[in-house]
DNA sequence: ATTTATATGATGAACTTTTGATGATTTGTT
DNA sequence: AACAAATCATCAAAAGTTCATCATATAAAT
């Protein structure tokens, strides 16, 4: 086994068991305590565990701030990937984009990193990882922290959103159907969705195919509001229907 | 199978396990260790690998994300550490305070992380380092995204701001001094302090002992705004007198 | 069908990283 | 203070890598 595979295997068996003798992972992976010792060091410098005397342990105070980051968007991963570059590929130099809260929406932000684009977002893992980028112009709303969604739900409508001509809307949604429109489950995000669809002049809706036929607490826009529908696998007749009728654009991603 | 494919495939491969060994690929994908090589070399161009010893392995380009965060203070981190937990002092459970962006007012959330406190602050690092805390309910007015301080600069006087009524704001400083007041070097920030100095019933200034008889581009409040004035050395008579007369309260921290 | 370009596999020499062993030093416990 | 366990520093063997070269196979173009 490489070292590399080791050491994740080392970081998943400390998670599991929240501390851990190095004599303990010394069996357990079969290798000298040398070698243990300096896993456990380059773990730690990682900065998620301690080390403690005689072995190791979970640091819980970023611990909860790395797995809000890290372990939060898995399912469905690829299919996001694949959509949010299918979506990005329509953001172009000097416009002016709403990305929407969502894991599908900030999977965005590895397509249009390097261009020169200014992003409106309540999306608070998207300014967290646009923050290398200095050719990204970030602004946000502000508003309240909601922890579910790791975004800022704003309160009232948004002066902020009056001062700028947003060119592209990219939103997300938990559930889409025709006779429920576009869902969201945060009440508070709903009034600053809806208004964001007004106003943009293209709006596209970013929703893996299991989203479809599902609907959450809150509808912020009928279907027919939506100019670009991406998603992975193209949807059933009726939805194409739907879009033909409404001159929505399908684009599947890949 | 064309070699495209295989990249891919391998791609996913790796995004799957996290990583893999070059003997571990070969295997898997029945080709000469030589074609893995340079498949992986690919793989590595295109920025989401990273080539480890007898491997390749995701390259967690979040966890880069996150160091910037918590190794960029280092420049009197003690002080500030000491400044902020003597300001936290102050902080009691139902208050509503303002938290400005800086480097020592960041200090604070360590001390206060386990109150029942609602905060406004346009720091980012500040937001981020809450995210574990659901006690803390959290506010920002948001608005252009300043990479200098990791901030959010205000366009305009926000509406959010007059919704709360802030008990305690806990404000930073580039440079105090008695001719130039409280200053700060973002004009972006200037507007928004001085009405959050304004609208607080009780300022906090939290300065360590270099900043003082020095000033930034933008003053932004008077120094007989101030309430208290939070450091870590006992500062000049000058001040010790200006104090006295203007009712500001000094504390020294620890 | 022939040429051309690209992709793959095999080999070997020089080089680098990783690992486990050893012994000295530090740290925690009684 | 005395003891045992843990850590650190150093070193040589083992495993892995890089690079160049060459032969072969496959795909695309004419």
């Amino acid at each position: 086994m490489i070292k590399e595979k080791r050491i994740n295997k080392i970081e998943e068996y400390i998670k599991e068991h929240k501390s851990a003798s190095l004599d303990e992972l010394m069996d357990v992976f079969k290798v000298s305590k040398n070698t243990i010792r300096r896993d456990v060091q380059e773990l730690v410098e990682r900065g998620d565990f301690k080390k403690v005397y005689g072995g190791v342990a979970i640091n819980d105070e970023k611990r909860a701030n790395l797995e809000s980051f890290h372990e939060r968007q898995v399912r469905n991963q690829t299919e996001k990937e694949k959509i949010g570059k299918a979506a990005a590929d329509f953001v172009q130099d000097e416009d002016i984009i709403f990305i929407d809260s969502g894991t599908t929406t900030i999977e965005m932000i590895k397509f249009i990193k390097n261009k020169q684009v200014t992003v409106i977002t309540n999306n608070l893992d998207f300014i967290v990882r646009a923050l290398p980028y200095e050719n990204l112009n970030v602004i946000t709303a502000g508003g309240i922290l909601e922890r579910k969604t790791n975004s800022f739900g704003s309160l009232k409508y948004m002066d902020i959103l009056n001062a700028y001509n947003i060119n592209k809307a990219f939103m997300a949604s938990t559930g889409v159907s025709l006779t429920n429109g576009v869902t969201n489950a945060s009440p508070l995000e709903s009034e600053l969705k809806a208004s964001i669809v007004n106003r943009s002049s293209e709006v596209f809706l970013l929703v893996d195919h299991d989203k479809f036929d599902k609907y959450g607490l809150m509808t912020y826009c009928g279907l027919d509001k939506i100019d670009y529908l991406v998603t992975d696998i193209m949807p059933n007749e009726v939805y194409q229907d739907f879009a033909k009728k409404n001159t929505i654009q399908l684009v599947i991603a890949e």
